[in-house]
DNA sequence: CGCGAGCTTGAGGCGATTCAACTGTCGTGG
DNA sequence: CCACGACAGTTGAATCGCCTCAAGCTCGCG
């Protein structure tokens, strides 16, 4: 359960809202006014905090400013699958919402910053048809958004169902990198990455175990540079060929 | 590529559209009779054809009135893997326009029928912020549809991601049931099933030879039996508990 | 009749899991 | 200040689930 929080460095931490936004679709100045004044009224989570009130309030987009979280499933024996990270820009509780028990519920990773849209009114009014009116006035960046999600699913469902330990944990990397350069917290050659092995293992598809040897032996073959949360791609080409990685097409032309 | 028939056994054929849609929010009559009418123009397509003209026009809803099909990545290396496996009344190509390159291919996997709803115009028309005129007037269905559908794609992650063979052959045995029933095409305990076991391989991330000796197992154990492409559930509580399955939930209340 | 597609079966091997222990690094409190 | 526990990462050994390869089988169909 997030906290309501207030004010601090608000209109600094909008950045990867409006990053990812407006690769998607470029953004007037007026909606990026209307992104930093999110900055307004925020939330945070610790570490394993629930978001996404499970069901709860219909239809209220909410932004991760900072922080990491992942939506997921957990099995009556304990068993969890990740569906996918989030990183900051990322809309948490977007979709899941006219059939509540999709079951996929939302958990901070890190300790996370949200901030929510003024609730849309009834689900009705969220719903695409009646969103003319378009309260917050993004309904075509949100569109792309969850259509750059879905790829971002059938890409795991390749990963998991068709590609081996080794060439899954390429991917992800390479899937990871690509979207932090997106918002800015990338850098050419690598990024931050506050995730353990048992996050990756859940998210994976794979035990910790395997998940542990599997990164040695991309260290090993000097792929990658590990340390700390520090991820280098030593050698990105050659990354991209063994995982067969295709980064997202973003062509927002008409 | 599919090829432009005509009439026949047009009104009948719309059955499963409007029984699936119906289910998801109650239909009026007006709605019911432009489905109908959607049995005027239909189109054919022979088992292996490409459905979904890749990146062809912007956003024309297709509907399967008969036959199965499935969407699907291949690897380079002939690897394939099976997103979503589509009955009558599924939509095809309903979310991948905006960036084509979402790279999933739909193929018919027997003789199917089709039925394409008019373009919407330019692309910009069909997003959502436009479709307020909403010119087929079924927006809230597509939108429920595509919110069932995401519910699907996140049951094949756990299936792919967590759940042993014998797990997910029962689970997908049992959402194709269900499915089948909401368009009034299984009886209680049974259902037609026109796949091989090479598509459910591919579906289901596993070898054929796998796929075969974990139906052998569940038939051994009596807990289905399978002659042909029919396919009977013997004790589906047993099954619902051995695969975690939960049914989605529509509740088409405000 | 012969062919091909789909299904079935066996044997062997590899990838990934499980269990178990050990290491290193913190933050905390006696 | 150091002992302690908690947690993340690492390593080894044994096992198992699933894959690959390779045959043989059973249909339906030209």
């Amino acid at each position: 359960m997030p906290t309501r929080t207030s004010g601090a460095s608000a209109v600094a931490m909008t950045g990867a809202v409006s990053r990812r936004l407006n690769a998607l679709k470029p953004l007037s100045p007026a909606q990026v006014q209307r992104i930093e004044a999110l900055g307004e009224r925020l939330e945070a989570a610790a570490p394993g905090a629930m978001l996404q009130t499970e069901g709860g309030g219909p239809m209220r987009p909410t932004f991760i400013l900072s922080g990491w979280a992942c939506r997921q499933r957990l099995l009556p024996d304990g068993r969890r699958q990740i569906f996918s990270i989030l990183i900051p820009g990322d809309a948490v509780g977007f979709c899941a919402d006219p059939s509540p028990i999709s079951s996929a519920s939302a958990v901070a990773l890190t300790k996370v910053t949200l901030a929510t849209v003024e609730p849309l009114g009834s689900p009705a009014a969220a719903s695409p048809s009646n969103r003319a009116q378009d309260p917050w006035g993004f309904a075509d960046h949100m569109w792309l958004s969850a259509c750059l999600e879905e790829g971002l699913l059938l890409d795991h469902i390749v990963r998991l169902g068709r590609q081996t330990a080794y060439e899954r944990t390429a991917h992800l990397l390479l899937e990871l990198h690509w979207r932090l350069a997106l918002i800015g917290q990338a850098d050419q050659r690598g990024f931050t990455m506050p995730l353990t092995q048992e996050v990756l293992a859940d998210f994976l598809g794979l035990s910790i175990v395997h998940v542990n040897r599997t990164l040695q032996q991309l260290r090993r073959e000097r792929l990658i540079e590990m340390s700390g949360s520090k991820v280098v791609l030593l050698d990105a080409p050659q990354l991209t060929e063994i995982a067969d990685y295709q980064p997202p097409t973003l062509e927002h032309g008409a």
